[in-house]
DNA sequence: AAATAATCGAGACGGTACGTCTGGTCTTACC
DNA sequence: GGTAAGACCAGACGTACCGTCTCGATTATTT
């Protein structure tokens, strides 16, 4: 086993990295985000940041998840379909605000950072797709949902027209769209 | 009236700009294209690229337009619900190839520039949407689709996951998951 | 022929960067001496300089010489000899003051810079060889030298002294020593 | 009086970084020789380099002479104005192969590290001046020489041009070169 | 025909940021 | 206390493009 030898990486500037590159994230976008910007606003070298960082996707990936990772949850009431619609109103919410422009920058940066996609879909969309996947399946053994669903199909059923709209369209994200389209979908869900 | 006076617009090196455009786009994607390329592969000045692109982002998607245009159309059956599962087969298809990675890059690369996504929304998904649109109409009127249906809603419910799983999960867009996911949302449309 | 084309070159910036890594020079020595400070110095782009020179070492010389070309030359009077113990104690003198410092630094780094070598010896150590070989051929005519003289060979003897001690020993490079070497020289001149 | 404490030097990894040096400066010369490389090459840290040695330049001194001291060394005949010319022509051919690059390098940079200048100094050019001094107080003695003769002006007479030529002119550094010159000063030593 | 305009190519310019290199300092754990 | 390992701040490197700006040459259209 090798043993750690050396100086010790400094949590000091590593967390002073991220929350430098989480405020001009927000001041200016991920476009206008740069290395040396953060080093600046960090105090420290580009050199600490090129060690442990491989592109500034990914940087800001990690600081974006360290800040906004703990404020999205599922309620747990004795109706799972109530839940969703719920849950489904609160991340409409959410991206209607400052969230909402991360995430929209993050996945389309994304598009030519393999590295920052990766680590975008694992530290963010993956966890939320597991949150859900268990609310269908209380859905399922409670009867409100039918029994032969694919849980995959039916999570992209639900929220990608949320991201389209994030993303491509441009349409608006507001509760009438989400509660209509919702129970389109889960129409065609019921048992 | 402002009267058009001196030299014209070379359409020689207009075209001269698009080929180039599409041919690097080709070869080496939107993010590594450069203003600098294009006009020494289209042996022009930067100059006249910056005298009628107001972005790379518009001048992509003018020179991805312009090559791409034609090519998704809905047949015209008896039974409109056939249609759009033919015609959802043919878009999956058509995105798992070269088309895909462009439309991924053009919305990516949109999500920071506002004359981008302005002339991809209008240049390539409002054509694709007015076409789906009809063919929503007649299947109504066809009797194949509730009556109180929202056309918009329904093409997101529809579409969106393509585009999710494009841009942002990595899914596969196979034709196991287009059916699948077809025939949950057509069942939340029947009458 | 080639017919200039395109923006001509900036005559003002030129100036600027030669005048400001002059000043650069004198202040900090050539080793301290940087393209990012020049450039900040001289209010250009750093691309400016190197679109005209083609490393530091080149630039340096340029700027060398100039600033102190115009301040070396010959006495020209009725007795060559008497004309070369003059120029060779006030170069003497020159290389005690700044002058020296510069032609240290500039000798110096030209040891690995091939360009900059070139640099020097064409523009600086040629130009003053060959106003030392006619003086010596003035010599030979007025009958104060011998006749089967090698005027390269006597010009090495006469100067390389004093750039061994400028360079290598460190020795003083006062009057007595340009006396006492240049009589030892000239006596084997001698007809 | 200070008592030795603690770890004594390690001469392995002395041994270790002057081997490292010297062979640096052959595959690479003086310029592209760095501290980190040493370092990496000798297998020791960077700090043991820093805590020994004040700048790469005594460092590269120091291993250069460590090498190549013991090679220059005067012929002890019944003429010493014999010995001279022999001595200058092995030098000679010394500084045409490798030897001369170093010694080339290390005066270059010695210009800007005044503790290199004066470590090459007393560890290579002095003792070589040492010896000769002692061959033309010789040769005085056997009436080769003129008896008011001043051995340093001499000694930089003869050997200075062959400096010049290496580090300044370029000029070639041939036998023909070598007698010419040392006949025409040998010339102005005659008694 | 001459004057006036707009376009085009070429390419220089001031800038920003890149990702890398090396310098010299420091901290840690081992010997 | 010396040492290997390696993290840290600092700063310059040379490059790629940016978007702007002359230039001179090349078409039209208008007088």
């Amino acid at each position: 086993m090798t043993v750690a030898r050396g100086r010790k990486r400094d949590e000091t500037s590593r967390q002073a990295i991220l929350s430098a590159t989480f405020a001009l994230l927000e001041e200016q976008g991920f476009d206008r985000l740069s290395i040396e910007g953060v080093a600046a606003r960090a105090g420290t070298a580009k050199t600490t940041i090129y060690r442990w960082w491989p592109s500034k996707g990914v940087l800001a990936v990690e600081a974006f998840l360290a800040t906004t990772e703990p404020l999205i949850a599922f309620p747990d009431s004795e109706s799972p379909r109530e839940d969703i619609m719920r849950q489904m109103r609160s991340l409409a919410a959410l991206y209607r605000g400052p969230t909402g422009r991360f995430v929209r920058e993050m996945i389309g940066a994304a598009q030519h950072d393999a590295a920052m996609s990766t680590a975008f879909v694992s530290g963010f969309l993956e966890p939320r797709r597991a949150q859900a996947k268990a609310v269908f399946h209380r859905g399922v053994a409670a009867g409100e949902f039918r029994a032969d669903l694919d849980a995959d199909i039916a999570i992209d059923a639900l929220y990608a027209p949320i991201y389209y709209r994030l993303l491509a369209s441009g349409g608006a994200i507001d509760d009438a769209f989400v509660i209509g389209h919702a129970e389109l979908v889960l129409r065609g869900l019921q048992p």
